[in-house]
DNA sequence: ACGCCTATTGCGCATTCGTCCAATAAGGCT
DNA sequence: AGCCTTATTGGACGAATGCGCAATAGGCGT
């Protein structure tokens, strides 16, 4: 293999991890593995990341961030909370294909043997918990959503959207993924005290890419 | 060891596999690790399994399985859909230690490569729903429940509990399993119309006024 | 009491894993 | 050109895995 600049090569093995991540699963996923995918040796894969553990944690702290960073830009570009609110559910609900979102439950479940992993899916969780508490309070101070204990509704919506997203990856074909989506939108608008259909898909308001 | 009934033995197995389950979780449990729990040799787990996949599947199917025989057996016991409902939740909150929750985070993770863990874990998932929308239906029959879509509401209620069971399993230390209890049982009390602390788990049935 | 069936043992085999390391090659610098 | 840093290789190593198998022992029918 050519010789490359340490950041694309650590860049190129994070990224070829994810290939296989999504191929085989956190757990099916092995060393040389990643090299085959690479083309490269198992050897340079140390060279760059000490152990397995670091690389898979490193990996999932990469596509949970983009989908994170992602989230955070979509609320941005909205001003009230309402709108911000609604992007985050459209963030969630066409993120990535399915095998990406199978990284996330393979992470939950590795979590409890790997420290690493652990620790990144756990400052994550806090960084979506965060932005939503404070998207609600405010939302709360302007006088546009009615909630009693912001930091429950917070973790509530976030349970709601995990369960939605577990539902979806393991029984595929029982529920589709549009109507779990129109489910959680329902909950989300109770929880805030809004009224039905309020975060409704694209109501006359466009998302600027449309495609996935 | 003693010599033993065959039918028996494999019963001990599957105990013996799902106490090291509990603690390993599903990918790290091996034949020695059961044979060591057991107190007898790795071969005699293999004269009965003939692998060790077999061996964990039925071992996950033998507890999920036992989980909702005892929502079951606990719903049949109470008379008015509320006092059903509250049964539900208090299965659930108390369903065992929580490294007996990590079988279902690895169960769902697996499920997307191994398909025995997909059919079981699906056929698990509808009778949960049953249960649940049997269930709402007849408290909206009675008038006790106000729920416009049952489906819909028994698919948000399982969703909020898979995702506190998700929570508390993966980020055990950042949410106390009271704290997200707690908030689950506000979901589900909003989701079928009741007032505030209807379900909180307390033997006397006080008269739905308290506040939280 | 004897013999046969089989539950049970304990070790060995082949494989695969993460990790390590000495050797090699590539490319920038003087 | 020569050198020197380091990216890259490819295999060795020890541990751990699922599984197979020959040997052992416990107990029931006769």
């Amino acid at each position: 293999m050519a010789r490359m600049n340490p950041d694309d090569r650590r860049e190129a093995i994070i990224e070829a991890t994810l290939e296989v991540v999504r191929r085989r699963g956190i757990g099916g996923t092995t060393v040389r593995d990643v090299a085959a995918e690479l083309g490269t040796s198992s050897g340079l894969i140390h060279h760059y990341y000490a152990s397995m553990d670091e690389l898979l944690a490193q990996a999932f702290a990469r596509v949970a961030g983009d989908d994170l960073d992602a989230v955070v830009a979509a609320v941005r570009a909205e001003v009230t909370p309402l709108d911000q609110l609604r992007a985050v559910l459209d963030a969630y609900s066409r993120s990535e294909d399915p095998d990406g979102m199978q990284v996330w439950l393979d992470a939950w479940s590795e979590a409890a043997r790997r420290p690493e992993l652990q620790q990144r899916s756990r400052e994550l969780n806090e960084q979506w918990q965060q932005l939503l508490s404070t998207l609600l309070r405010t939302g709360v101070e302007s006088g546009q959503f009615v909630v009693t204990d912001v930091d429950a509704a917070a973790w509530r919506i976030l349970a709601i959207l995990d369960g939605l997203l577990l539902q979806v990856v393991a029984h595929a074909d029982v529920i589709t993924r549009a109507q779990a989506d129109q489910w959680a939108r329902e909950a989300v608008e109770r929880e805030v005290g809004i009224s039905a259909g309020s975060l409704t898909q694209s109501e006359g308001r466009m998302s600027p890419s449309s495609n996935a």
